[in-house]
DNA sequence: CACTCCCGCCAATTA
DNA sequence: TAATTGGCGGGAGTG
């Protein structure tokens, strides 16, 4: 009744949004006559005005009765309208008619409250943008039309468009079905295909020809690279609407709103004029361009985009030629889409029960890394930052080929990321294993990498994101770009945060962090870059490491902090989440730059990482600066690589299971100097699973560099490291993982032993169900993909390392493409080499852990790494044993 | 005046 | 045949 009383008293207030439509149906003044209706059918001429009869039709008007109502309504209408008309009389009417009208008409609602645009927010605003895979959520479109107070025509408006988009689908009658975005950038992807065999050349053709020049300057020419793939796509290839009769649904809005989308993809620009658009969209439809018919075309060219800039795909921008200025609008919607959908779908079965459609695409992603390893993929939720940048530049620097390529890289990865993280959201369900995030990085770059990892079956597994923190990731929506700006501050979509969404909505770049996800089945390393600051800061020596590491966990935090708030980061996150309730989540963080790595040096970097969205990917290191470092004896740096494990240590422990990190300090030196004696082992930091954590397991590699590791203010742990972690299910696939972090040194082992060795623990740690490993090699990066090990002197090739297949691939792809992170898929590569050495982590660990890890020479492995390190060896030991620990009890 | 685009008639489709 | 969809274009707000 409180609603309904509301909203009653909302049409007398000028603001009200609310219904318009009841607002007419209260109508009933003879005015209104002509309007509509309504009037509540159970008593038409009752006693309108009472509160009580307000309350009434309000109440009719939401419940389902709806439709009676409507139906009635119409029915009544030319009654209404006959009577009205005729009888005057209703004094009663006039009466408080009068002062009812009054307001009425004041606060009429002006026509943008009544708008598509603002219809269609709400609209959306009803549902999440990615549902839960499992609840099916139907759209009435009675009920809907009376909930927002609309006519249902307007309804079917919106519907139709969404439709287009596949973020519904008809099921019946008056029955739509909510999809959400989930589906969106395949969709996109799908469009953007089509549009290229389909406008490709008209595009660039007609603007030449149109002079529809832009004022940023000619389009370029585009480029179609893959028209190829595809044959020709039909608009209903997009399945909804597939077939169905061509008669009335050839014009249909449907139709439009695709063909309009397609336009924007082809666009280099990615601005489309209305006039240009509605040219091309008459042609196709064989219309003769009259110009009545392109008036009608423009109309509903408005009405379709409308819905799209709700969902903020598309904004409004103006665009001046010779002539003008002329009404335009931009895409601002993503950009890139994964690869091949087909390829992708490649991804290891094992794991996830979701329904197969995009998780290929996570696997995909797996991309960017920093610093070290990089294997794994960034994804980047930053909502929409990246992909602003990206437009913007893609707008006002169309030339720079270089960095579109960057940009759209981002773009990619970003709506990847969504894509991933959605899924991935799907598969853990509600639960909490949502996401997670990540924060970090003190200076510049830091990334957050929110991600969880789904384990199929294992609910623990995921990562929680922090609630509250970072990320505010509601489930429902992270929107990857897809909240345009203005909405998304509206909409509530919580998930922006994290991504640095100003407050505007407009994204920020945040540069940084582009959040993680992994499938579940796939399998990641996250390297950390060191930043510059960092390290610097970090080097003390390594007896000093553990204090060092403390201080810089409590100094730094804030400091992060501070810094996000700066970049904009509205989200709450302040505290960021080691706090959480550890069990369920894990979070990893993060390092910052991946750049860092390589340098401690150059701490001139100013930290923007903000500029360059794909900052994180950016970070790659030059393979052989890189390279360098590692190699370099210097003690120093191996030293404060050590006192970075053990902030992880802590930080993890800390955040996932609260163990004590004192501990962790002296195991940590101890390690170090162990570590320091050789040049540099890959150092790995297991990290004990907690009940959240169950499911994996992390490896931190040593190596890493100090700054990495501190930790972000809150605790966050943000693990400059490279880690990596692997979902149990993961492993299976994967007899081996390991990246070989030491080329060079290591080279020696007899490689034959060595990876029977390694193969063998891995292969039972795969076994056991409940761990995951990675390994993470700290290192060498070679620059691309190729596969040449030129980096690896030694790598023999083991059989049992291999990636899977998807992996590998989707690594190629994707870097293959982007500069940016270039180094990653060399460690891919590497990975899929039998590189020497397996992991040699040593672990260092809290003396919990150690329990765990134990030790040295414990391992009932006989087998020995051959590594030359003993030091490896054990290492190698002590994960296997950990494995087989936390399989048999997880503690 | 040019843009926008709401509104709702009414025909095509469906049930 | 009735109801549902949705094309279409007049013409009203806006700037």
């Amino acid at each position: 009744e409180n609603i309904f009383d509301r909203s009653r008293m909302a049409p007398k207030t000028p603001i009200k949004n609310e219904p318009i439509d009841l607002s007419k149906q209260k109508g009933c003044t003879p005015e209104r006559n002509p309007i509509t209706p309504v009037k509540i059918t159970d008593r038409p001429q009752p006693d309108p005005w009472t509160p009580t009869a307000n309350l009434k039709m309000l109440v009719s008007a939401a419940s389902p009765d709806m439709r009676d109502r409507e139906k009635k309504k119409e029915l009544f209408r030319p009654i209404e309208n006959s009577e009205q008309s005729e009888t005057p009389d209703s004094l009663q009417y006039d009466i408080v008619d009068d002062s009812t009208v009054d307001e009425f008409e004041k606060q009429r609602p002006s026509r943008k409250q009544k708008s598509l645009g603002l219809l269609c927010q709400k609209f959306l605003a009803r549902y999440p943008n990615y549902p839960l895979s499992t609840e099916k959520t139907t759209i009435s479109l009675d009920e809907v039309a009376s909930i927002l107070g609309v006519e249902r025509r307007r309804i079917y408006d919106i519907v139709n468009v969404l439709e287009s988009l596949h973020l519904v689908s008809r099921v019946a009658k008056n029955q739509y079905c909510w999809h959400g975005r989930h589906n969106l950038s395949q969709t996109l992807k799908t469009l953007q295909e089509a549009g290229e065999l389909q406008y490709g050349e008209l595009m660039t053709f007609q603007h030449k020809e149109q002079d529809l020049e832009y004022k940023f300057g000619e389009q370029k020419k585009e480029t179609l690279p893959e028209s190829q793939d595809r044959p020709l796509l039909d608009f209903s290839e997009p399945d909804c609407t597939s077939a169905s009769a061509n008669s009335r649904k050839d014009k249909s809005l449907r139709i439009m709103s695709q063909k309009f989308v397609m336009l924007f993809l082809v666009s280099k620009t990615k601005i489309v004029t209305l006039d240009i658009a509605a040219k091309i969209l008459i042609e196709e439809t064989q219309d003769t361009v009259d110009h009545s018919k392109f008036k009608t075309k423009v109309r509903r060219l408005y009405d379709i985009a409308n819905v799209l800039t709700s969902l903020g795909l598309i904004k409004k921008v103006h665009v001046t030629e010779e002539r003008g200025r002329k009404p335009a609008f931009k895409w601002i919607g993503p950009v890139e889409f994964p690869g091949k959908s087909d390829e992708l779908r490649g991804h290891s079965p094992t794991s996830d029960p979701l329904p197969g459609t995009q998780r290929g695409a996570c696997a995909q992603y797996q991309t960017c890394a920093t610093g070290k390893q990089r294997f794994t993929r960034h994804a980047s939720f930053n909502s929409a930052q990246p992909c602003e940048a990206a437009r913007r530049k893609v707008s006002s620097e169309p030339n720079s080929p270089h960095q579109e390529r960057q940009d759209e890289y981002c773009s990619k990865m970003i709506n990847l990321a969504a894509v991933c993280r959605q899924k991935i959201e799907e598969d853990t369900g509600n639960k909490a294993c949502d996401t997670e995030t990540i924060l970090n990085s003190a200076k510049n770059s830091s990334i957050t990498l929110p991600f969880s990892l789904p384990v199929p079956g294992d609910s623990d597994f995921c990562v929680n994101p922090l609630p509250q923190a970072v990320f505010p990731v509601v489930q429902a929506d992270v929107p990857s770009l897809s909240l345009p700006i203005g909405i998304s501050s509206q909409t509530s979509h919580p998930s922006t945060p994290a991504a640095c969404k100003t407050e505007n909505g407009k994204p920020t770049l945040v540069p940084n962090q582009p959040f993680l996800c992994f499938p579940s089945s796939s399998l990641f390393m996250l390297c950390g870059g060191l930043q510059e600051n960092n390290l610097s800061e970090t080097l003390p020596t390594p007896g000093e490491v553990g204090n060092r590491s403390a201080e810089a966990q409590a100094a730094i935090p804030p400091a992060v902090c501070q810094k996000r708030s700066s970049h904009k980061c509205t989200s709450p996150s302040a505290p960021v989440d080691d706090e959480e309730p550890a069990a369920k989540k894990q979070t990893l963080e993060q390092s910052e730059l991946p750049l860092s790595l390589v340098v401690p040096k150059k701490p001139s970097e100013s930290p923007k990482a903000e500029s360059s969205p794909g900052s994180g990917c950016s970070s790659a290191v030059h393979p052989e600066t890189y390279r360098l470092n590692l190699t370099s004896p210097a003690a120093p740096e191996d030293a404060d690589k050590e006192s970075t494990k053990p902030l992880d240590c802590q930080e993890q422990e800390k955040r996932s299971q609260n163990k004590d990190p004192d501990e962790l300090p002296p195991g940590n030196e101890h390690i170090s100097k162990e570590n320091a004696n050789q040049p540099f082992q890959p150092q790995y930091l297991y990290v004990q699973p907690t009940a959240g954590l169950s499911s994996f397991n992390f490896l931190f590699s040593a190596n890493q560099a100090p700054g990495a590791i501190s930790l972000a203010a809150n605790q966050l742990p943000s693990l400059s490291v490279p880690c990596v972690m692997v979902p149990s299910a993961a492993l299976a696939s994967f007899p081996l993982i390991c990246s070989p972090s030491f080329t060079s040194p290591l080279s020696p082992v007899p490689d034959s032993s060595f990876s029977a060795a390694a193969s063998t623990n891995f292969s039972v740690s795969s076994l056991a169900s409940t761990t995951p490993v990675f390994v993470s090699t700290t290192a060498v990066v070679t620059p691309k993909v190729s596969p040449a090990p030129s980096v690896d002197p030694q790598q023999p090739a083991h059989p049992a390392l291999h990636l899977s297949p998807v992996l590998t691939r989707s690594c190629s792809a994707v870097k293959l493409d982007s500069p940016l992170c270039v180094g990653h898929p060399v460690t891919l590569l590497k990975l899929q080499q039998p590189s020497s050495a397996p992991l040699t982590p040593k672990s260092i660990r809290p003396a919990h852990h150690e329990a765990f890890f134990k030790t040295p020479g414990s391992l009932g492995d006989p087998v020995a790494w051959k590594k030359n390190d003993g030091s490896q060896t054990r290492n190698a030991s002590s994960v296997q044993r950990r494995l087989q620990i936390s399989s048999t009890s997880p503690d």
